[in-house]
DNA sequence: TTTTGATGCATCGTATAATGATGTATATAT
DNA sequence: ATATATACATCATTATACGATGCATCAAAA
């Protein structure tokens, strides 16, 4: 696990670049994907994923489905056609965040 | 420049790894380094800057010398011994967490 | 058969940290 | 004169992830 701080910003990306590759996906399923897609390193906490899912829903980008498995509902999101808009530029943010991080915390070599 | 929150938690990693680099700086030549390093995308704020040079210090991480340029005194920070152990899980932490957002973000190679 | 753990959604108060606004002052270039 | 860069500082505001909590179903283990 990250110290808390760093995931700051991170959270509504992560669920915009998961539905861009997935049709759709539910809270439950966001949070394993995002166990195993980072090893491990990032556990989207419920307190934080639901609410950011329905914030996203409230300003348009996301859609959902609601549907009974057995006895339970699972409600699904999927990216609404304004949503795909947001994607890009907000993935090609990150990207070029991560990139300035290690450009930044590169270790300086030392002069042999 | 970034989004806001994706500064968050990025900051006092970036001054212990300037410290590390460099045996002193001053307030506002970290924030012009900081820019420069990272192609003027983190452009740090004197109301983030000074907090967290404080707080480095008042956490024992940081020593201060300040010295008088002409009539105006200049503070420049260094790392203690104790900030010096620091850096280096801080940096390792980053440099990690700059690797894992790589491989989130990644676009997703589309099947030919 | 009961109970634990996984599945699944949700709300709300708390904590944290970067920022904007503001203040003070010197030096330099126009 | 005046704007801009240098240089430090404080404090209220704001945004957002998290912890705690609650409810409910289902499978597997004890």
């Amino acid at each position: 696990m990250y110290s808390r701080e760093l995931l700051k910003g991170i959270l509504k990306p992560i669920i915009l670049k998961l539905l861009s590759d997935n049709s759709r996906m539910y809270g439950y399923e966001i949070v394993q994907k995002v166990k195993e897609l980072s090893n491990h390193k990032i556990l989207i906490k419920e307190g934080s994923l639901y609410p950011a899912l329905h914030s996203l829903t409230k300003e348009g980008y996301l859609q959902t489905e609601s549907v009974m498995i057995g006895n339970r509902t699972r409600k699904y999101y999927k990216l609404s056609s304004s949503g795909k808009g947001q994607v890009s530029p907000a993935l090609d943010e990150l990207l070029d965040f991560a990139q300035t991080l290690k450009t930044l915390f590169e270790p300086k070599p030392t002069i042999a």
